[in-house]
DNA sequence: ATTTTATATAGCAATATTGCAATATAAATT
DNA sequence: AATTTATATTGCAATATTGCTATATAAAAT
């Protein structure tokens, strides 16, 4: 089908696996590195960082948005975009939540 | 294309991409979970848990174990899937570090 | 006013993903 | 040996994703 079913599974579930799922690409992450690294807002400088058509960066940072990893503001003619802190901090404890369980002795 | 480029990315990049990828979906994430959480390799008693067929469960273990975050042995007639401990770590240091990342001020 | 610069959107083709039913496989039970 | 139980694989249909080119849009610079 292609399409992920979403009943019976915890609301939860269904956003860790969202923000995995667009953390899923190469573009995507080394664009979030980009961002955390130069702690500065950027317009298309990443069509010299990255292998990919200006069309298809900006839809990776449509994505980006809509899930609030990172948000964009309009400067003139170019855009500034740039992490949302707060929300990479609710990212950063909800995976971590996952992350840091600790599985028993191995049994396999 | 559907297809996902990985010219011009960092071996780091693609490999944060692959797994944040095949947690990007609520069966994988809620396996994991109980994978974690009962400490103890179960066969498909995932049946009583996901909202999924035989089959798809044993599609997305696959995926699970083609990572390496869970492994499985052959029991009788069952499988034995468990978190494999060491890859746990590997990921949880793996994505920690992109995580942990602390976004400057904000700019926009 | 026209051109340039920066970005987004539409439209398309190729491939990937998801999920199911049907079928294989193989051990356990009868 | 036949049946049951547990799992994997195949094959299919529907949808999603990725990436491009071409085109919009809108501010900036000329």
């Amino acid at each position: 089908m292609g399409l992920t079913k979403t009943e019976g599974y915890s609301s939860t579930q269904i956003e860790l696996a969202t923000i995995a799922k667009v953390l899923g690409h190469p573009a995507r992450i080394a664009i979030v590195q980009h961002l955390l690294k130069i702690n500065a807002c950027i317009g298309n400088d990443l069509l010299d960082f990255l292998p990919l058509s200006q069309p298809t960066i900006s839809r990776h940072l449509a994505e980006l948005k809509k899930v609030g990893i990172i948000q964009g503001t309009i400067e003139g003619s170019s855009m500034n975009y740039c992490i949302n802190a707060q929300r990479w901090g609710e990212i950063r404890q909800m995976l971590g939540e996952l992350l840091n369980l600790e599985p028993g002795a191995q049994c396999c």
